[in-house]
DNA sequence: TTTTAAACCAATGGTTTCAA
DNA sequence: TTTTAACCCAATGGTTACAA
């Protein structure tokens, strides 16, 4: 990297976070002073969990709802302008995605409640609300009615995003490119393999290979046929 | 990184590089048999060193023109066109840029002639070639004529590139990237470095600023006037 | 068990060092 | 002066092992 400057960045390890001020939880509406578990003004530990949520449904209990899920990711394009808007004023390299820079100066921010790991875990979720919400609607309804957790529901995003790939040209880095919101995200190497996977697999049958490798009559991958 | 998949990217320290194919050198016509110094079909120790060369002018001796120079970062462009198409083959992340993948894929197709701190070292060169080839090509003749060495036209590629950067809004990232050629390319620390430092001068005296943090009817950089 | 997020890791962008 | 292997070592994208 450029020579250091910035010398305070360095690694901190093991050791809680200190009580500090936390910022406002969008749709969480659940840090009530009377809470047993909550000994006289003492910080959260650590988010509440994801459930599965209709669109506009607040959750309840110590829980949070998608469409707060989904407002994260909107936070974070919105510190990711602000350190874009830092960088020019300064003359400095300037992100075209959310890294762990933006991820950085969101905690210094006071969003503490973002963090890296989660919204990667979650990135294809997002996406399908961004490319298809009627049936990113539909699917949140349909798991919430049948009582999965949100690891299912997570499961399940992947599948109507592949489908939208394949109507594509199955270049998913262009469908996550060509859409405002979401170009500021990497793609999942889980959905990139996805399509890739089911690309392959339908060259194979569309071409009548059988085998890995297996002879016809136009050498394999490499012509899609439409 | 992705989790080691090619094992054998491991780093190799020291030794010198063993007698091996070379690809063609493009401009350059120095690999004569009768070389007192080439003892009987031993391979050149190093790339011959650059200089000031006019336009289509063929380099004399143990030299390389600049006409080679610029057409190693066209062949760094085929590299790296080759290399997307593997990797969106494999369904893998496919790099905009010219990448240690890039130069390690170079190196590997026997382009060793090809190296990281050369071509970043020559960048703003082949971005004022790029950009203005009627200006280097005037740039090249002048410091010929001059009998200036290779260091000192690179010195004086920064200052054209620094104008044309003012004309454009002194965005040098967006000059790079609305460039089809020179897109794929870093804009170097230091053009950037001189861009911000010039844009800082412009608005300071257009303001009528006079030390840091002087005071002025509009707060100081932010509005720029025309 | 499910879900969260701290901690870790290999490879990167970038530069220095030094050989030629 | 010019080239480039080697180093940097901080910072990155990406993931894992763990805690709650």
């Amino acid at each position: 990297g450029v020579k250091a400057k910035h010398g305070v960045q360095r690694r901190i390890k093991k050791g809680r976070i200190e009580s500090s001020s936390h910022a406002a939880h969008g749709g969480d509406d659940n840090e009530s002073e009377d809470d047993p578990d909550n000994g006289g003004g003492a910080e959260r530990q650590r988010e509440h969990p994801f459930i599965v949520t209709e669109p506009g449904e607040v959750a309840r209990g110590k829980k949070n709802g998608l469409d707060y899920l989904f407002h994260l990711y909107e936070q974070c394009r919105e510190f990711l302008v602000q350190v874009q808007n830092i960088a020019k004023e300064k003359g400095e390299k300037c992100p075209t995605k959310v890294t762990n820079q933006v991820f950085r100066f969101a905690k210094k921010s006071g969003a503490s409640y973002i963090n890296k790991p989660k919204m990667r875990h979650y990135v294809h979720c997002y996406a399908l609300h961004c490319l298809d919400e009627e049936g990113s609607n539909a699917l949140r309804r349909a798991y919430k009615e049948r009582g999965e957790n949100v690891g299912a529901w997570r499961q399940a995003c992947y599948k109507p995003l592949v489908t939208i790939a394949a109507r594509q040209g199955w270049d998913i880095d262009a469908i996550f490119n060509s859409h405002p919101r979401l170009s500021i995200w990497y793609v999942p190497t889980k959905l990139r393999q996805l399509c890739h996977a089911e690309r392959s697999a339908a060259v194979a049958v569309a071409t009548g290979s059988t085998t890995v490798g297996g002879g016809n009559d136009a050498g394999g991958v490499g012509h899609l046929l439409f």
